[in-house]
DNA sequence: TACCTTTACGGGCACGTGCCCGTAAATTGC
DNA sequence: GCAATTTACGGGCACGTGCCCGTAAAGGTA
């Protein structure tokens, strides 16, 4: 079979506006040296014909190379999460390279605001085209959108977002919805009278995400009239033996936890600790699919994961800084990815 | 920035070679017309340079168009569920269309066996590189993958597979896990006494996709020594009227039913009926994300619905093919889709 | 009027590959 | 040994777009 022979394009728009195929391209690209009656004799035409461009010919003659900047926390030793987003990244570059696109990625420490710092510096001093960004401390990142917004260079937020900020777009979980699946889930077969435990492992003190997923937790019960007693505690070390002190401490005032929530993918730490004191009647619940979480999973120690796709996350992050530097469409704002519920016995077939 | 200006592809291996890029292009497509030695000389250069053909110009230049054949059931009353490959489908195609990849799809009525033979046999007769299909009906697949094979027709498998046949690709569930999945989800705060129900509702006798989820279902409890009763049944008809009469009955029967399990997407058939009858602390388990189905999770008359991304699977089923076809690249053989489950409180960010 | 600058366009090559057509060289047949 | 055929290869255009360069025409200045 064989493709219709109907001269296509440019040609085709230079053909009926009587000019040259450069004038048409000069209209196209609004550059300068076109009287204004041409280009509004072309203009027309191209509405009247719908024109889109032919991509493959497009980049294939262009020269110009699109580079856009990633920046990441590094997998450390505590998580491998950001390896997934990482993966979704690479995929997506290797689907676009051809169209001239390349990508540098810029790892900082999650517990070192310094080195974030240093690596949005370290962007702006490069040549980037856009910017795919986690934005872990919120000063910092509002300084460095202000800046891409001057340069015009369009920045993605991924897995969790600053709305004030005019991001192209945010990628990531709904927070307070993910909170609330998680109480929809821990309370399923909970008995009426035992207390729920609200864990928050961090060292960030100014963390707003683990905020939005707790009071979607607690307006879970708030829905439904119910008040079993909720319990907080935060913990600001990460490390097992701060987690394990601070939580003998909490069960030794509440004989009658039944069930505990960890707002984030540290919940393997308390898994080793309700594990090693033998307190797996438990219920837990935590986020992200990372290989220590999916281990007490196995073991039942774990009851769900709730997750967010991050690999998907990564690609649609490059996939939408794409569609706006080489397509030239339009992307959404929002992208909320879904809530994944994953349990021992579907764990496998998870694609994080 | 610039590309790079070394002389890439074609050009260089003939330069390297001493020949013109036309014999170079002659070894590349194992046309005839080059001697021996010049081949192997060609060849060896081919891979001493990881040659990688760029796409962009080859599509560009070659006027050859490729077609791909869908066939699905259509959009039903009983059933939208097939809207969903088809955005996938659609999706793909808007992607790959730039390639010089089109795409046609035929529908046939799920309850009529001699639409099914009558769409393939049209399939067929017209002049397609590559076939998406669902396998509804085996012996009338068998045949048709024969015939695919005699043409070296690459053909996969959408949403329920025959691993007997040689397809390229089973893009789908794995029914048993499903099942599986299905069975922990509807006893995780079952008591103890109460029976089980396993409903079956298919004009198909001899689907055997059911069989695998219920035996999936089953070996759940197998696998924990758990040995509640489980009662089952078959309903061949899918009108509400039929699916009430049947169920009036083993109601009637077995007083004590504390949870549902139905084995495809009809479950809200079985939801509507519950719900009449003031039945609704039964809990009930399903499959797929259709309006129907949502609406009485709102509802909370079912609890969980399975779902295996449906869209996702059409996108992949398109996928796969252009990457045999157009990239010549590899596809893994079998490609099993996530078991999603979705409740009333995430629904509404699962990406069908 | 003569000269210079600016504007408004057209010509044409390049991107990397596919493929048609032409032809020198090698092979065959008698 | 000569013509006919086959083999093995090169030349070169086409695909649709980007963009450099050249130039006629229009406008400006003395």
């Amino acid at each position: 079979m064989k493709k219709e022979n109907t001269s296509q394009g440019v040609k085709e728009i230079a053909r009926r506006a009587n000019v040259s195929t450069a004038t048409v391209d000069r209209v196209l690209h609004n550059r300068t040296g076109v009287s204004e009656k041409t280009k509004k004799r072309i203009n027309e035409i191209i509405k009247e014909l719908d024109y889109q461009p032919n991509l493959l010919a497009s980049r294939l003659a262009s020269k110009k190379i699109i580079s856009i900047a990633i920046v990441i926390p590094s997998v450390s030793e505590e998580t491998d999460f950001w390896e997934a987003p990482l993966r979704g990244v690479k995929r997506a570059e290797a689907e676009i390279k051809q169209y001239g696109v390349s990508t540098q990625v810029f790892f900082f420490d999650l517990n070192d605001k310094d080195s974030f710092s240093g690596k949005i510096a370290e962007v702006l001093r490069g040549d980037f085209q856009g910017v795919l960004i986690s934005p872990s401390y919120i000063e910092e990142t509002t300084k460095f959108a202000a800046e891409c917004e001057l340069r015009k260079i369009p920045f993605v937020f991924l897995d969790s977002n600053i709305p004030e900020l005019h991001s192209l777009s945010y990628i990531g979980p709904h927070l307070f919805k993910s909170g609330y699946v998680g109480a929809k889930l821990l309370t399923y077969r909970l008995e009426r009278d035992k207390k729920i435990l609200i864990i928050n492992i961090s060292k960030e003190i100014d963390n707003f995400n683990y905020q939005k997923i707790e009071e979607g937790f607690r307006s879970y019960f708030q829905d439904r009239g119910q008040s079993g007693e909720i319990v907080r505690i935060d913990i600001r070390e990460t490390d097992y033996q701060s987690v394990a002190r601070h939580l003998t401490y909490v069960f030794h005032l509440n004989k009658d936890i039944g069930a505990a929530f960890v707002t984030n993918s540290r919940v393997h730490t308390v898994a080793s600790f309700l594990k090693n004191s033998h307190r797996t009647h438990v219920s837990l619940i935590g986020f992200d699919f990372i290989s220590e979480n999916v281990a007490y999973l196995e073991n039942n120690v774990i009851d769900f994961l709730i997750c967010h796709r991050p690999e998907d996350q990564g690609y649609r992050g490059i996939m939408a800084l794409y569609q706006t530097l080489v397509v030239n469409a339009q992307v959404s704002k929002l992208s909320y990815m879904p809530i994944d519920i994953v349990t021992k016995e579907n764990y496998e077939f998870y694609h994080n």
